[in-house]
DNA sequence: TATCAGTATAGATAAATATCTATACAAGGA
DNA sequence: TCCTTGTATAGATATTTATCTATACTGATA
């Protein structure tokens, strides 16, 4: 799990609201379209990353491309910062 | 609270290190020297990029400037996250 | 089969990022 | 007050990123 990779999916705010709606449900590009002031080919670089880290999965139904958030990644990440807040008590050990 | 500044801290793998030090109590640089293999003006370059974002507060004690995890803000990452995932169903409503 | 709609890729580019070396600043101690 | 140590800033640079336009690909339908 690369969590580089998947925290840089909300490194940046056109990214956020693309997660977001995926999340709600917002699962095909044409309605992206309408949301955002970004082009087509930009909103296919983003959704893309989003792919790449782990965090949607993609299906393909005839010409349309689904895009489905994986859960259980947002759980792995949620993790991750709860293990981090376990590590330690915020004193300073030096 | 901007989120694509607080994600982003976690985008690099480099400062994700430093984040767990820092949240197990490793709050001067003097000990990240020997951790990492970045220059000095690196270190502080990503310290003043996690601080900048709210992650850490700073608390100078003479020479050394200790930086300090506010988990608080750990916490406004995971409500995030968890937000997101109360949002759907995963279900495509297209 | 030709066309159209949805999507992805290629190529270009301006801006942001991560890193370095060199230098400056700041506080404590000889 | 000068030196040392810890830290920050300046300036440079290679890489990465976000974005665009133009083009290609892929299925469905007339």
């Amino acid at each position: 799990m690369d969590y580089s990779k998947l925290f840089k999916v909300f490194s940046d705010n056109n990214r956020i609201e693309v997660v977001k709606n995926l999340a709600k449900g917002v699962c095909c590009s044409c309605q992206f379209k309408e949301k955002f002031d970004i082009s087509q080919p930009t909103l296919t670089y983003h959704l893309k990353m989003i792919k790449d880290s782990g965090l949607a999965v993609t299906k393909k139904e005839g010409t349309w491309n689904k895009y489905l958030i994986d859960f259980d990644v947002i759980d792995e990440m949620i993790n991750f910062l709860q293990d981090l807040k376990a590590s330690g008590d915020g004193e300073c050990k030096c």
